[in-house]
DNA sequence: TAAAAATGTAAAGTGCACTATACATTTAAG
DNA sequence: CTTAAATGTATAGTGCACTTTACATTTTTA
């Protein structure tokens, strides 16, 4: 799964730091999460989608799978 | 977190082996999920959705967070 | 009403999502 | 060019999402 965490943060001209606070999460989980370490949980994903206002699948991309 | 899986499960009349075995999960993971004992991943919710042909936000319910 | 099908409970184990802390590297700005 | 701000790397630890196996209870159906 793949995101676009990065691409909409800049847009926002926000920093890590003010997306982690934002969403309540540290600033290594942006970073791992921007970086491919490891996909959001659900509860994350849809904060950071609230945060962004659009949906969750705008963010997240879903593809070889099931 | 709440979720809508057990209606739409019975909309679909499908057993909760057939929509774990659909999803990919053991009938564990359905029940769990259904009884609210912990969430899905954004994966399993996302394979959810699609297998019942709606979007994530359709099935699970975020209420009082950030 | 008895057998089968569906649902639920219990419990131990694994891996990943996320935290916390510390430091190193890159980018931006005076 | 030098400092500060932003980004990244490393590592150890915690809890939860999910598995596996086994059995118990409820619901459905012949």
């Amino acid at each position: 799964m793949k995101n676009r965490i990065k691409e909409y943060r800049k847009q926002n001209k926000i920093t890590q730091d003010d997306l982690a606070r934002a969403v309540d999460v540290t600033r290594q989980t942006i970073i791992s999460l921007e970086n491919g370490k490891y996909n959001a949980s659900l509860m994350l994903a849809h904060k950071i989608a609230v945060y962004f206002k659009v949906k969750i699948e705008d963010i997240f991309i879903f593809e070889e799978e099931e």
